[in-house]
Parts: structure tokens; C-alpha cells; sequence
DNA sequence: CTGAAAGCGCTTACAG
DNA sequence: CTGAAAGCGCTTACAG
């Protein structure tokens, strides 16, 4: 590998000067230049990202931190759309990514070790679920960082959301205009945001609708499909004529639970969800939900994150991006007149 | 953030020898180095990642390198499972993992980058297609690096590849003991190994148990669901009792050809896999397949480039890890004495 | 066991 | 437009 030294001596300017070339500064000559991008491109020669970072005192890296857990991490069907977005703006920005799943054991010690050892510009933390050494951790750090999703411990840090109350009162709006009286909600695990505002969301509009308390009966689940299937098992004797769980995974337990109970979804209990994960359409029936927009999510995070690195403010960032309903069977919907349609045959996975 | 000199001057010694504490070497003074860690606590110091990899020459960062097409890159369930176990080890081996997804567009200049700015002491190359560019750029790189798989254009890599062959050869022996004569293949791309490998595995077998070549029809394929419906609507009419496909995703979409062909699988036509991803097991019904070890290859992977990095040899290193036949309804095993079990009822994804 | 010194390969004011 | 010099925060022989 050629180094700077070396081009300097052979195209006999200054090492300064041959800085200035390689960073496009525009105080050069045209003779200069020339000169020296000869030799540049004659031996191959590439700035030493580890040198350069230490003069000019930022990396252009920014960390991922996905807490929680290395293998539930990766079960999520959320990170295989998030983590390819940012990637993908990262590269586009002439950032790059470093990736941090942590185990519960480690988190502490690698968030530490990440906030202080001078190699990342910035920090995305991805997780629904905050652990205290987490936000310990980030609370009164110097490096930039954006969390996804709001958290129950107020850190007064950037973030990206989603409207999940919005959504959920979207779907539960849905659900009552589609005639159904006895709606239950499988909600996510409380101690998340996430989970909470969707469960607002529906309970605000089943209470504007004049709905009891006991007519739509809530059942704890934690967004994995078992709790899905359990919660659907715990709600069976109340005989629901919907069901609106948390997210997909839920959903598709609680339809498994269903159909093993012998009813149909949607002709004899409506199920739907919440995210649209890509299992949502390929389920049978197709999931009705409300759609996440995770590679949006993705992109508009990096894009803060690089914002708040290279424009350093002392204002909070924050935005909650639009969810959308999308209806498919799962809910019943267009089934008075089912005529022509037929039901499709899906795959799995 | 504190720095090695602060440290030094606080504890009254030079800063060689607060950097002989910090790195555990134990040519230090008891009674020094208690004096010299106080300060390190009390301060929070933490070297500085950046700097410390400029002296020492190397990083402590292994770049994981996927080809093709960010948007594909991570719906192939292989990566959920690999790139969690290869960061695990990363992170018990005290180094760090950089993500590079890149797009087709920008590979030969991100390949260049990586391997020449001084960022990455080794390099993870994972795809089951290579791609010239990339071919070209590592060929006589200095860089340490491991490929997933063997590939066509012969590099002299370093790699870690499963039997496919082997197990190609276990799937279609299975199935021939079965009883099943005619049985066709749906071939993964050939410009991969992999596929190519496979194809083998079951060609050898069908010949050695002296079948016909007309007997068992290849199809082309390339490794996506739609690819194995297209290519199980193009082997309909020659009504195969048995269909092998080069990996489950084909297989899936094969079953969904043959679901809306009107035909039951196994009763109807037998359908099996390879890779045994999560919707193998899922998948209705079950999918009879071979399993690859995808977070193993991720671990030997991982260690085979840190043993590269930290051992330089000339030697080539080259695992080939085991394959596995799991058998499951899918392939029709176990028909004939159905008598006490039933079907089983899956969800989606 | 400890320290002084050189050096890793750049960037960045500061002069001219 | 160009160069000399200091400095980024460490590690690593080399002496002692």
C-alpha cells in the first residue's frame, strides 16, 4: 500500500498538497492536480481510513446497536428490511456500518466500550425494548445517537417512530365498521411503548364507539407468535367476532390457535395484525394489517443520525412516520360479497 | 474522554508504561500498576480504538462482505442465522464487524476500498454467486480473507463450504429407498457450485441405481420460490412421483404449484429440499430436506479468518462442514403405516 | 521494571 | 496556490 509520503515525493509537491487533491479541495492547481492524480491512479493509491480518522477526529462509521439477545434479534422480520436501508444510505453517504448485537450479559460493557473508544461518528439503538444498562449507558454521552421507536425511559434523545396509536385506531375503526361488536386485543408486552400505544389507540376507539370495558377484553402477549397463540387460547371461551393482536406474529398465532379449535378465519372469528411483515401476505388467510414502513424507518434514521454528526444542534429530533391500513382477508372484509372471489392458496414462509 | 497521557501524568509515569497496564502486560510493578488503574477507573479512561489501531497496525475489525443486491442479500433466510453467529464469535474474540452490503453497481469499488484503506484486518466474503469484480479485486490482495463456499472462478481461498454433494447423494438415495422410479431434480443456478454440486449428488446416485437420464428430468432453476413453481409447472406433464429440488425455497414454490395443479404432496407427488431454512419446518407440510449448518459455518468462518489474521500461513485452510437428512412429511416417509398419525397443523412463516 | 523517543499516515491551521 | 510544522492518541523497540 502506497501512502501519501510516497505519492509527495514522486509527484515533488508537499504532502499537503497531495491532501488537498485527494479531498477534492479546489485551492489546487490544474497543473498540480493533474500531477498528482497521475501518481494517485499510477500506484493504486487509497488515504488510510484509520490515519485519516485520527487526524481529522471522525471515522464516517456509525454503530448499529441491536440489544437483546443475538438470537432473537435476527428472528425478528424486522431487521432483514431495517438493517439493508441503512446500509444502503450509509454507502450512499460515504458512511459505514458496524454492527453490535448484544447479549444480555455484555450489554453494559459493549455499550461503554462503543460511546468511549472513539470509533463511531454516531449510534442508531434498534430495539422495542430498552434495557436500563442501555439508557444508563447513553444518558450525558458526547456521540450522536438516535434511538427507533420512543421508550419508556425518557432519555430527551432523537428518534424515529412509527404512529402506532394511530394505526391501531385505524384498525380498530376498521373492524367496528366492518359490523363487528365483540372486538378483543392481544397486546404486546407492556414495558414498550410500542405496545402501549397501539393498545391506546384501540381502546380509545372502542370506548368513543361506546363500547363496556368488558365487551372487548385485552389479553397480555410479548409479540411473539406462541404468546399469540396462548393469548388466542385465554380469549376462546369469551367468543370474540375479531380479533386485533399487537403485530403479525401474534395474529398468526392466534389464527394457528384458531384453527386448531376448528373456526375459520375470517367466517367465524376475524384476526388481524399490525407491522405487515412479509409473512403477513403469504399467510393463509392473507393478513389484514397495518403496514410499517421499516425500510423507511431505516433510511430516515441514518439520514438524522448524519444530520445531528455533521450539524450539531441542541434540539431534539423526532419523527413519527405515517402507518397505512392494509386490508386483506384475514378480517372478513368484502365477504357479503364473496361471489366471484375465490380463496387463495398460499404459501408459507 | 480522557486520553493515555492524562492518565500518565495523574499517576506520575510515562505513557509507555500506563499502556503497559492497559494492555496487561506483565512487565509492570504491582504496586504501579495499582496506582496507574485508579486513575483508569476513576477517569472512566478507555482507549481510543482509532488511535491504538494506527500504532499497533491493525484494527481489530472484520468486514463481512454480501454481494448482489442489497434487496436480495437479506431475504435469503441464510443471513438472519449467519451474520448473528459470526458477529457472536467477532464479539467473544474481541473484534469488531463491519457490514457491507453492496449493490451490484458500486462492487469493484467498494471491494477496491475495503481491501486497500486500511480499515479491516480480514475480510468475510459471503454469497453464493461471486461476481467478477469481486473475483478480480481480491485475486493477490494482501488482505486476509475467508470465502462462504467454493465458486467457479478458482481464487486459491481460504473457505468454508458444507457437503453438498454428500448430502444430494443422502436426499436422493432416500428417496429411491422410498420405492419412487421416477424422480426429477430442480437445479439451483449453475453458475454456482453449490447448485452444480448438488446436481451431482443426484444425478451420481440416480445413475449408479440405474435410472434412465430420461428418467429423471432436470429443470433449471435459481434458487427463489418462483423459480421451483415455474419450474414444477414445466415438470408437470412428465408426472414425477418425486421431486428433488436444489433448496427449500424452490421447494416451496413447487408445492405451490402442485397445490393449484390440484395435487396433494406427498400422496400425490413427493417434494423435499435443501438447507433446511425456518419455513422448511413450518412449511405445510413439513419439508423433508438437508440440513446445513448456516451459524456453524458462520462460527468456523470467523475463526478460520481470525487464526488467518492472527497466524499468517501459506497454507490454504478449507472446512467442509456436514450435512444432515431430517425427514419430515413432505418426501412421504412413514405413508404407508399412517395408521396413528395426523397431519399436522402449521402456521405461516 | 520504567522512560524517552520515534513513528503509525494522515489533516489542518498558519505562513508566505 | 503551496509548504513546513504540529498534532491526532496510541504502540513499540531500545536503553537503562
Amino acid at each position: 500500500m502506497s501512502t501519501l509520503e510516497e505519492i509527495a515525493r514522486l509527484s515533488k509537491v508537499s504532502r499537503s498538497t497531495v491532501s488537498r487533491v485527494v479531498n477534492n479541495d479546489p485551492h489546487v492547481s490544474d497543473a498540480t492536480r493533474a500531477r498528482v492524480l497521475a501518481q494517485v491512479h499510477r500506484l493504486g493509491y487509497q488515504p488510510h481510513a484509520i490515519a485519516r480518522s485520527l487526524a481529522a477526529g471522525r471515522t464516517r462509521i456509525i454503530g448499529l446497536l441491536v440489544p437483546g439477545g443475538i438470537s432473537t434479534a435476527f428472528s425478528d422480520p424486522f431487521f432483514p428490511i431495517f438493517i439493508p436501508a441503512m446500509a444502503s444510505t450509509c454507502n450512499a453517504c460515504d458512511y459505514s456500518v458496524m454492527l453490535w448485537l448484544t447479549e444480555p450479559d455484555y450489554e453494559q460493557r459493549v455499550v461503554t466500550q462503543i460511546l468511549g473508544n472513539g470509533l463511531h461518528d454516531g449510534l442508531i439503538v434498534s430495539t422495542i425494548h430498552l434495557p436500563d444498562e442501555i439508557t444508563d449507558a447513553l444518558v450525558g454521552t458526547a456521540l450522536p445517537f438516535v434511538l427507533i421507536g420512543q421508550h419508556i425511559r425518557e432519555v430527551g434523545a432523537h428518534y424515529v417512530d412509527v404512529e402506532n396509536y394511530e394505526g391501531a385506531q385505524k384498525m380498530t375503526q376498521h373492524l367496528l365498521g366492518l359490523g363487528y361488536k365483540r372486538v378483543a386485543h392481544i397486546c404486546g408486552p407492556l414495558d414498550t411503548i410500542c405496545a402501549r400505544h397501539r393498545r391506546n389507540g384501540f381502546l380509545d376507539v372502542m370506548r368513543a364507539g361506546g363500547y363496556a370495558v368488558d365487551a372487548h377484553p385485552i389479553v397480555d402477549g410479548d409479540f411473539t407468535e406462541a404468546s399469540g397463540y396462548d393469548a388466542m387460547l385465554d380469549l376462546l371461551p369469551a367468543r370474540p367476532e375479531a380479533v386485533f393482536a399487537g403485530n403479525d406474529l401474534m395474529a398468526l398465532g392466534a389464527i394457528r390457535a384458531l384453527r386448531e379449535a376448528g373456526l375459520r378465519v375470517p367466517e367465524d372469528v376475524a384476526v388481524v395484525g399490525f407491522d405487515d411483515v412479509p409473512a403477513a401476505a403469504a399467510a393463509n388467510p392473507p393478513l389484514t394489517t397495518i403496514r410499517q414502513p421499516t425500510g423507511r424507518m431505516g433510511v430516515v434514521a441514518t439520514e438524522m443520525l448524519i444530520d445531528v454528526i455533521e450539524h450539531p444542534v441542541t434540539s431534539r429530533h423526532r419523527i413519527v412516520l405515517p402507518t397505512e391500513l392494509v386490508i386483506r382477508k384475514s378480517c372478513g372484509a368484502g365477504m357479503v360479497d364473496l361471489s366471484g372471489s375465490k380463496s387463495q392458496q398460499v404459501s408459507a414462509g
